[in-house]
DNA sequence: GGAGGTCAGGCAAGCGCTTTCCTGGCAGCG
DNA sequence: CGCTGCCAGGAAAGCGCTTGCCTGACCTCC
């Protein structure tokens, strides 16, 4: 591997001056040694040793991001958003996976922090785990300490910059939604209930419905993993022990399809008998059928804001910035099959559709 | 930031002793010693700077990956079959997104490089440009010679380790499937011409229709991005054109739900009247409606077999893996609608559809 | 009791680069 | 002609860490 000391040797310079030619520093350089050296560069094939080159400048230029899984769509948008505004600005991204998995988190902020990274940002849901975010806090405090800058995407645990998506308002429109609708037996398809998402999200709905005299039984919302195949098994078992349902809400749309897709294998008609409504608003969304209504989120535009926020060291710390939801009406919710009377809920409709009991 | 040398003033012991501690050198530490520096870095929530120690030792261990886009649900499963590899022998890894655009991939090179990784592999469709591919090799070829290693997936164009998906055997298999099922009038959606990945799977698909006698004409055959929008567009202009058809080949799943959106949009009946074949069985493609027939590609096993031999410096330097396409029968194909002759193209039906022509 | 052996711990030389400060040469001025 | 000032280029001091080698203390054995 050729050193800038083989370029300078090889031009018949001092590597301080090969080192100026090659950055482009303010101090003149005579334009023959700068060819010279430019030459050399090009015959040794020279690339410069980024380690060794942060370890002499103490300018640190990269940024940190910590999201659960970049290939998740969610996730792909956010970062979409974080590397424009990021690019404006000649960062570089480090972009990690945690997969969901407090620990692997933890690491991570470690990992970015030998790397000398400019700032961290966390992205994706918190975690319901009083110790867990005590260990956060304190390594990110930690961080900050030293002169790091921190900003979070949709997690209240770190009291820092932060950029919320209004998950809970979210929620209240898919209520209000489906209450005008007229559905009055609605059944939750949700995330895992440790994830602040999943409790927000949920917390919303309750509001709405409860501004109606709804109540949402603890019995109709089924938890499992945020992906495709929860939402096919949480469905299944919704459907199994509540088939008077006219509603279903996803807590997100990865889940909204396997609830789709479980729904057509057990040929029940969408949004005929049973309305379905997702959240995010995936790209996806608008092409599997029937089209899916869900709940449209700025994800590019939070992740510019977080990224702007973690660049911006200038102001006061703790600023907040909360994103609307907004509610997007495709095919798969319409009205509730038949009026339900609103109390009296068990001796309901439903019970002939071809759902199999378990 | 604390330093190594505060822990080992804090601890009372040397730079050297504290080092060793902290990386569990084999040198043996006296317990007391050991436990004093433990102490120091916990107080002073030390973390080591990953750049110094990569300038001090020289043993490089994270690899370099470069991807199209890994947010894209073909190359986030070659990424889990590579991560998995790295992760079993403590490599980390490098993402870099190039977007298809060839300059920025080779400004990755460049920047792996200069981050000293251990190997870099290439992922992702080669390009028909002859500059490019030289540049790209003159690059390479200089990162082997200082002791690096590479491996690509799917392209042709680097003269070293390589893990080819057989895109040529798989267009093959699509037209022989079609043929079965009667299809004579056949239209391919296909992405950008100058990607080999394209001509490959387009290759293959005229190969096995010439076995039977059949041409694909050029006029038959509408280039596009390999996305959704992509696929919409294509099918437009195709369907516009070519009335008659009966199948569409989309050359990857992205651009398969496109064509099925845009035929569900216009009310053509698939596979009623027209049968969709894509490419890359992605997730998404069992969830969409009509579930999408098309080519399984081993994707994840061909991330963890390209890792392994870019990790594997052993063997001699060309090993070249090939790995097999399978049809995966869904629900979006099926017979051809009427048994149409051979030859005579042209005057067939599909005029009365509600196509708009445009 | 002294020579030799063992071993924990420290010294210091780098790793490849940047950057401050210094030097030597030259032009300009009185 | 000599002094000052300016400027291009180089010497060298780190940046934070690892590690080969050396030191000095302590044991062991004759």
């Amino acid at each position: 591997m050729a050193t800038l000391s083989d370029v300078a040797r090889r031009a018949g310079v001092s590597p301080a001056t090969a080192s100026r030619v090659i950055n482009g520093s303010s101090k003149p350089v005579t334009e023959e040694l700068r060819e010279r050296v430019l030459r050399a560069v090009a015959e040794l094939q020279y690339v410069p040793n980024a380690h060794a080159q942060l370890l002499a400048r103490s300018h640190r230029t990269a940024v940190g991001v910590i999201v659960h899984d970049v290939s998740d769509p969610y996730f792909a948008e956010i970062t979409r958003g974080l590397q424009r505004v990021a690019a404006d600005q000649g960062r570089l991204l480090m972009i990690c996976n945690s997969y969901r998995d407090p620990d692997r988190e933890l690491e991570y902020v470690e990992l970015l922090r030998g790397q000398q990274v400019a700032a961290i940002i966390l992205a994706g849901s918190g975690y319901h785990d009083a110790t867990f975010t005590r260990l956060l806090n304190e390594k990110l405090t930690a961080y900050e300490a030293t002169g790091g800058r921190v900003a979070v995407i949709g997690r209240h645990e770190h009291s820092g910059d932060a950029v919320m998506p209004d998950n809970r308002a979210g929620g209240r429109l898919i209520g209000a939604e489906l209450y005008e609708l007229g559905h009055r037996a609605i059944g939750v398809v949700a995330g895992p209930a440790v994830l602040t998402t999943t409790t927000d999200r949920l917390t919303g709905l309750r509001e709405s419905l409860a501004a109606h005299g709804l109540s949402l039984p603890e019995h109709r919302v089924r938890h499992a993993e945020f992906d495709r195949d929860g939402g096919v098994a949480a469905t299944a078992a919704l459907l199994d022990a509540e088939p008077e349902l006219t509603a279903i809400v996803a807590l997100n749309d990865s889940m909204a399809i396997g609830a789709l897709t479980l729904l057509r294998s057990r040929s029940v008609a969408v949004p005929g008998q049973v309305s379905v409504v997702g959240f995010d608003d995936m790209p996806i969304a608008r092409d599997v059928t029937p089209a899916l209504t869900t709940v449209r989120l700025p994800l590019v535009e939070m992740g510019a804001r977080a990224m702007s926020l973690a660049l911006d060291a200038g102001a006061p710390a703790p600023r907040v910035e909360v994103l609307p939801a907004e509610v997007v009406r495709r095919d798969s919710t319409g009205p509730a099959p038949e009026v339900v009377p609103v109390r009296p809920r068990g001796a309901g409709p439903g019970a002939d559709r071809p759902v199999r009991r378990s």
